[in-house]
DNA sequence: ATCAGATATTTTGTTAACAATCCTGTCAAC
DNA sequence: GTTGACAGGATTGTTAACAAAATATCTGAT
């Protein structure tokens, strides 16, 4: 079907979307990796994905390697980045400094409102869990730290949130152990326990926690996706 | 006269900035606040001074405004941005959470190469102030917050702090009392103190501190860049 | 059959022309 | 004299053609 049928159900289609709106749809194509480490983002592919010209998508793909989420190189492409093991730690590193106290702020201004969005919010982390549906489970575990971002009200700090929970998707794709999910939401709720309590540092406690947690079941040693170091392939014999 | 004369000379102008160095010296302009919060950054005019084609410019305008460092307005055009009282209690909220971590993990990682450097820095600040040269002092001031999130060898908290060291640089033009200088570099010389008894708490304790002193330094009641609410300003008698 | 080199195709990068929007100065009407 | 509309100029936004680079394909020789 051709996209323009009448002027009215343009609408629907939503008139051409905006290159941020572009950039957050692969930020969450991201983070429920549903785009792997290495990805190559054609510019051709993705205009048409998204029904938009060249431009734009050549301004979202500058905008998302700013952010250290897609690499561009010279004359070759925009492909999705395969963070480096140094460039995991420093990613938790920055999370670790950055979440104790956005977790303590947000205690310290969410109103009634917020913690209704955080209980429903967290029972929709549970069910998915249950359902075993994978990628709304990633996706809402890290949705679960912007909200806390978003309850802290700085938008600066919400900002850097959503890029270091992207990278943290890529990082858990490559160096996750196969079993270990991106967050047991036990840890959340024992972090809307303090919530509730209204105990900023005890969220700030558990967070850091939460946080350690993940990074101490990476195994930052081996690299398995993006470009496959084939030297280390077959040098030695399997040993699985 | 013509900027292409004989090619021979072509590497002298280093043969086309990329628009990686155009951001940097933007940066840089705004840091030293030679560039103040509301100015216009015409295409054509940064085309002539850069040497280089709209697109590039087009491209570095788009990395500043994603760093919130320039406003891009549709069909109006570029402008320096002019942080509101809020945002500027962003930033502040955003370093009192980094900084003071950075500055401990640069205790912990600082070789003396890197101690000798910060010495350095620290008599090149002092001379500047003391030469009355306010753009160089400003840009020490800003840089030594770069050089320890730098010895602190974290690339994510590195380009963070860059954009809130160009920021604060908006925030204090704007609301920083006339006689207020960017940083008192007093307090610069008690941090170098902790590095040299390698005391990491205490460079934590006097950054926070630091910080806190230059946010009270302000005064984010009265807004005095940027676009000049012309209503407030004549809707009473000047009370001065 | 495999590999090297050359050619063709695809993809990215750049430039330039075109279209649309905004600002400014002028002129007419009230 | 002030207000409003209008036109000219300037600036930004978009598109499309072109250039350059890289990848893929094909041929031919060992």
């Amino acid at each position: 079907m051709t996209a323009v049928t009448h002027p009215i159900e343009d609408a629907s289609v939503a008139e051409e979307m905006a290159e941020e709106d572009i950039v957050e749809r692969i930020f969450d194509a991201v983070v429920e990796q549903r785009l792997p480490p290495g990805t190559k983002l054609s510019e051709s592919a993705l205009c048409e994905a998204f029904g938009v010209g060249r431009m734009r998508i050549r301004r979202a793909l500058l905008l998302l390697s700013s952010r250290e989420v897609v690499d561009l190189q010279a004359n070759r492409g925009a492909f999705v980045a395969s963070p480096t093991p140094q460039q995991a730690r420093e990613v938790f590193e920055a999370r670790l400094t950055l979440e104790p106290t956005i977790a303590r702020l947000a205690v310290e201004r969410a109103t009634e409102e917020d913690l209704k969005n955080l209980t429903a919010h967290l029972v929709k982390e549970h069910a998915a869990h249950h359902e075993y549906s994978r990628q709304e489970a990633i996706r809402l575990s890290g949705q679960f730290h912007l909200l806390l971002a978003q309850i802290a009200a700085n938008s600066v700090m919400l900002r850097m949130m959503k890029e270091l929970v992207t990278r943290t998707s890529l990082i858990i794709g490559i160096f996750g152990a196969p079993s270990v999910a991106n967050c047991r939401d036990d840890d959340h709720e024992r972090i809307l326990r303090a919530f509730k309590d209204r105990d900023g540092q005890a969220a700030s406690d558990l967070m850091a926690e939460h946080l350690r947690v993940i990074e101490g079941g990476l195994e930052l040693g081996t690299k398995k996706g993006g470009a496959v170091d084939l030297v280390d392939l077959f040098a030695r014999k399997r040993r699985v």
